[in-house]
DNA sequence: CTATCTTTGTGCACGCGTTCACAAAGACAT
DNA sequence: ATGTCTTTGTGAACGCGTGCACAAAGATAG
């Protein structure tokens, strides 16, 4: 029985906040790109503007890396793309395993941006054993029940969980007892995960609904603002799929 | 010319924090689980664990929404569930365009916990004339010439983009000029947008670059403390394609 | 070698978010 | 009716992240 940790565990390690780790993939997107169009330098203003970010905030972001760059002429492009990805640990290999090969798993394996820096999807699990040995993505899916195997054998440390939401917990227990010790769940779902294990999250719903809210929002500007200060009688939302009508109806406040 | 600006606009509405906006749709999400499960009341103190958060901090944000809750007996389930579903704005119906059929798009359309919460897909859009009239998740792929006509026709105002990178900024401009507001971006790109339109985007590339930083400092302990203090040499971390030969090896500091 | 000009690196202040700790409020038993 | 007990709601302190604004550093020209 997992006890409820989700915390992100020694986030800070040593130095580099959080937030300006986040922020390097970006650093580092745009500057692969001007790497290819074979700028030599680029200035914090530029770099800033086209990472989408405040350059202040990248100065200083860059300032946790050390000193790189050149005082009235820039950055060095090369150079900071070969330091932030070793900062990040770019420079190695990571196999990635992907466990629930539906719609969402496939659309990753196939995923080119998947496998453009240092990640490569090594293993590609799923619980139907009518789906073992099919290829999806050039590689052959094996089943849950080698799970421990297949993680062990390509010494994967990086799991991503796209099953529905009800196996998640489960898979998640697996992998790290495998030895998985960071996770990419797309599962709507908490996952509880001893210490020393990253969870990151991404789910589509959340996301949607942060829209929503803005969106409401923004609409409700000029009309909506209906029942505002009078919250509604009906307890019951919409039809609940509950037992018996056994629903409280206590309104409080 | 789209000038770079990403921020998020106005996200301080009035009153409710952008963190607390956040994490309503987790909430929400334990809250359902409770209420099917018929379970009348809650506390601060379970529905946190079942969110996987920090009590105070739950307490906090139902209370930017209200006095909800009765002290000593904790929140009526249903009543908070409808609450938090309107302040979502979650009460009304969302139609959501998906510009983008590949891999991920059709991934998309096909996910269930889409259509879970007001939200339905409207209408599929992709570039290649091939697809048109193609049914994915039920739903006929229409052609980007008809764009503008079907937001319009279907008054849709939050767009999903899951086109290739070099696309998207045009996609955005489009979906924007027909009246979308919201974006949910999974395009590894940084879009820019007018003022008053929200971004939202999803990069799995960054998640996992993300969770290499913190996976290469857990395996770092021990090894991997080679070279810290004296960077390389070596200014191309790998066979650039540049045009000619000429990188900088400027080598700073 | 000196002056000027550009751009970095950072000290500082401010605001947001988180957490603690406790008083107020209500349920429940007697 | 009174007391006890549980749980909410929130004031206050703290820490992190952001952005301003400027001094230091180095390039470049004369």
């Amino acid at each position: 029985m997992a006890t409820g940790r989700t915390h992100r565990p020694a986030t800070r390690s040593r130095g580099i906040p959080e937030a300006t780790v986040a922020r390097l993939p970006l650093y580092l997107r745009a500057l692969t790109a001007l790497s290819e169009r074979s700028v030599p330098t680029v200035s914090s203003e530029e770099l800033a503007t086209a990472a989408g970010v405040n350059s202040a905030k990248l100065r200083k972001d860059f300032s946790y890396l050390g000193s790189y760059g050149t005082r009235g002429v820039g950055y060095d492009v090369e150079y900071l793309v070969y330091q932030i990805s070793r900062e990040l640990g770019l420079t190695q290999d990571w196999p990635v395993a992907i466990v629930g090969i539906g719609n969402l798993g496939a659309a990753l394996a196939n995923y080119g941006g998947f496998a453009s820096r240092g990640f490569r999807v090594a293993a590609l699990i799923d619980a139907d054993p009518a789906m073992a040995g099919t290829p999806v993505a050039g590689i052959a899916v094996q089943h849950t029940d080698d799970l421990d195997r297949i993680i062990s054998d390509n010494g994967v440390s990086i799991g991503v969980i796209t099953t529905p939401p009800g196996a998640a917990q489960q898979v998640c227990d697996r992998l790290v007892a495998a030895g998985v010790t960071s996770i990419l769940n797309f599962a709507p779902t908490v996952l509880s995960v001893p210490e020393g294990v990253d969870v990151r999250k991404v789910d589509l719903s959340i996301e949607l609904q942060i829209l929503a809210f803005h969106e409401q929002r923004k609409a409700g500007e000029d009309a909506a603002a209906e029942d505002e200060g009078a919250p509604p009688i009906r307890a019951t939302p919409a039809s609940r799929k509950g037992p018996d009508g056994d629903m409280p109806a206590v309104m409080p406040a």
